[in-house]
DNA sequence: CTACGTAATGTTTACGTAAACATCAGCTCG
DNA sequence: CGAGCTGATGTTTACGTAAACATTACGTAG
């Protein structure tokens, strides 16, 4: 603080001017218990000249209660997080709460880590978590206690709320979609292993294939980026069966195509591709992708309604909520070549 | 708090139980004047044992600092955005500043506005802007006084701090590129009208086109979305003279990639493309992208220095830093038709 | 007409921290 | 050998707010 910092303007100076008490301009500004009209008046016009603003820090050692939500993750670079996120900040906002971000960095590297150990210290009066819990175990992050916890792609219902998309019916759609088209199986490109939403769409992938008496192909890995999917993608244009791949995420997807696009092999007549997002690029992509649309707006509003359940009423109802999703035909699916 | 919610431990616990006084735990846990040994020793081990986490809110209200950055945006649909915020985020919390978000709604739909009218009682030290200032204004979004700013995309340089990726020199390099590879000229499409970043890219593509004595086409507009990008390349299809193509984003490249693509104009055998930002996806579009490369990465952390050089050491530098950017050449550019 | 209830407002206090000031013991230097 | 200094620690106070309690004025029921 080198600077004078022009003098703040407290409730006193206020209860001052319009010659109250400064308790009297707190009841004004809570809308608390009785003021009567022309006190409130005064009050008011007494704030608005001299430009009073509530100090947040006092309030929030007063009260105990920060109104702040903090959220979690690792990274921002995968657009599912960053919607989730736009997704939650609009909609604690529209409930008077601030979001503060809090980056973790990878387990691997743990340079930055110290910076947020203090988490602990953080004014925060719940934590949303968007990655597996047990790699924020991993991460060495403490939780404060009296911090309530809402978790995305995690299993650990048990221990918190979770929120998520339904992961295992948005993969059973993707791949029942490709058998009904006439697609004897369906080869599958994972995300990361730590990721319980790229294992729930494989586990599920596999089973809608075994329920429907298909053998499963053996499951390609990738990161979630499209690089990753590049990859994968020229395995598959190798393999002659292979019609049908479900992609776990759209930017997967998108490397698919290209390895698909470079080996001649044709998207859809020779190989279907279905993706697993809906990102908003997924119509443009060559051909346009068919995909599990998640909806993350919806995810974002449960995740903060469900913490703020926590916070302002103490309610803790752990267990899991599944968002629905729904399949998104475009045009990077049809029946398998042999078919026509 | 319907909850008696486990007793807070505070600095007079910690200090009763190591048998000194309240400041002494001050001065240890700040590390500040001296400490003999021994005493240290006791106060380290009874905030052990307690668990005892420093209160921010108090600590905020003496200080009158919150060690807290607010990052005020419309959106963070876009890439360049989220990767800015992920960027500060990271840079800030190895300064060991927090990150507040600031969703502000479009200056069109007011609905969410009141919610963050109330900026002004924010718990923040500084705010980063990223967005045209003017937009801001119209949101009617108060700063409050006291608080620093910086800016990006913006040509707000006299009033604030503005960090900026070095657009006019992006948008020359790709101009200059197409030109070399051959082509009389280079066709535009921006993004929305509003963004500054938009208007300094025409800019730059018009006067690079000047200088090298051609002649400006039309631009077309989009709004930085795929799917305005696949309007826009859908009308560049039917330009016959049309060979090259500067797009203002990446995601917008990627629809005008479809449109030519799917009016059997060939890539880049008949038209060349460049885009802007190198998102991680650039390289699988089809064919790879050749774009202009911004480090977001930079951006950010000279935001956040910017900020933290205003809020620690008063120091208020206005002016416009520019971040360098690079050409990266893939496979969507070569030598025009004709030439060949 | 008095006693008591109620609405409106004022006064006191505590939240947890850290700056400012106070105290005290031990040591150095003239 | 004592004045004065230094380093270690304790005590007081203020930050801005809001809960809890206190006071005042006024109206009404008995």
């Amino acid at each position: 603080m080198s600077r004078p910092k022009a003098a703040r303007v407290s409730m006193a100076d206020v209860a001052r001017l319009a010659g109250v008490s400064s308790q009297t301009v707190s009841r004004v500004a809570n809308g608390h218990s009785s003021v009567v009209g022309s006190t409130r008046q005064q009050v008011l016009a007494a704030m608005k000249e001299l430009d009073y603003r509530p100090n947040s820090a006092a309030r929030a050692l007063k009260s105990g209660q920060f109104r702040t939500i903090g959220v979690i993750l690792f990274t921002l670079s995968s657009t599912g997080n960053s919607r989730t996120l736009e997704a939650i900040a609009d909609h604690a906002a529209l409930q008077g709460y601030a979001i503060t971000l809090i980056p973790v960095a990878m387990p691997t590297q743990d340079s930055v880590l110290g910076a947020f150990t203090r988490l602990g210290e953080l004014a925060v009066d719940g934590v949303i978590v968007i990655m597996e819990v047990h790699l924020l175990d991993a991460a060495t992050v403490t939780l404060p206690p009296n911090v309530q916890v809402v978790v995305v792609d995690s299993d650990a219902g048990d221990r918190y709320t979770v929120v998520d998309t339904d992961q295992a019916d948005g993969a059973r759609q993707a791949v029942a979609h490709l058998l009904e088209l006439g697609h004897r199986t369906v080869w599958h490109v994972t995300g990361p292993e730590e990721s319980f939403a790229s294992q729930r769409r494989a586990q599920a992938w596999r089973d809608t294939l075994t329920a429907a008496g298909r053998q499963a192909p053996p499951a390609l890995h990738g990161d979630w980026s499209a690089a990753s999917g590049y990859r994968a993608g020229l395995a598959l244009a190798d393999e002659p069966g292979c019609t049908a791949v479900f992609v776990s995420n759209d930017q997967m997807a998108l490397g698919v195509l290209r390895a698909l696009h470079e080996r001649g092999r044709a998207v859809p007549a020779d190989v279907s591709v279905v993706g697993f997002d809906d990102i908003p690029d997924a119509g443009s992509f060559i051909p346009p992708l068919t995909t599990v649309h998640q909806d993350f707006a919806e995810v974002g509003r449960r995740c903060v309604d469900g913490i703020l359940r926590q916070i302002e009423r103490g309610e803790t109802a752990h267990g899991t909520a599944l968002v629905p999703t729904r399949l998104v035909v475009r045009d990077s699916t049809a029946p398998p070549p042999a078919d026509r």
